[in-house]
DNA sequence: GTTATATTTGTCAATAGTTGACAAGTCAGT
DNA sequence: ACTGACTTGTCAACTATTGACAAATATAAC
């Protein structure tokens, strides 16, 4: 399982020396939820990953960039034809479409 | 929003005259529901990729392709980081991770 | 080894999203 | 206007997601 923007968000609380509970409440979730999420055990919501880049002070885009990364390996893990279905969307972003 | 898989299904149908209400029934749902696949306001179910293709005999891989840029795209559409996070997909499934 | 604190695991109800069916609609050709 | 092909709108059933809670398991200090 893809879990890059948990392992960046755990990585990045630890240096702050911050707690679970006390980011949990800033995120207006509980501890275990938090947990899970750094784990990736759940997922965070979209609108969360800014909130998540505020507390930890680092910019949303690069947090932005793990979460999307990690929802797209989510939709073409283990699949053949992953590959070539990423350039195909690249090509399509590409053109502005 | 992103419809290959569904564009591609109806190319193939009208090219072999076959009518929605044929191909229906073949992949056991109902006209109105092909329909809306094909015109993208549906999305099949990945299990039903691979009936499609037996039906339009063409390759598995190749619906199976767009069908997944399609679920890719509809993720990273309109995100500013999108690129960013394809190309980092990219390169973590030719890790073979 | 007991206590205190941090994190993880398991489970659950509530919510939200998806699926497929049906009835009714439009549109084109005759 | 009638027919055949497709589309639109709506709905119940099903499935997935969310976040909370209680309980379990570390981890560390004493």
């Amino acid at each position: 399982m893809a879990n890059q923007f948990g392992d960046r968000v755990r990585q990045l609380r630890e240096q702050q020396k911050l707690l679970l509970r006390q980011v949990a409440p800033m995120l207006e979730i509980d501890t275990p939820l938090l947990s899970k999420i750094e784990r990736g055990e759940r997922t965070a919501k979209k609108e969360q990953v800014s909130k998540f880049a505020e507390i930890l002070k680092v910019s949303k885009d690069e947090l932005l960039t793990l979460w999307l990364a990690d929802q797209v390996y989510d939709v073409i893990q283990g699949e053949d034809m992953a590959d070539e279905a990423l350039k195909s969307v690249s090509k399509k972003i590409k053109k502005g479409k």
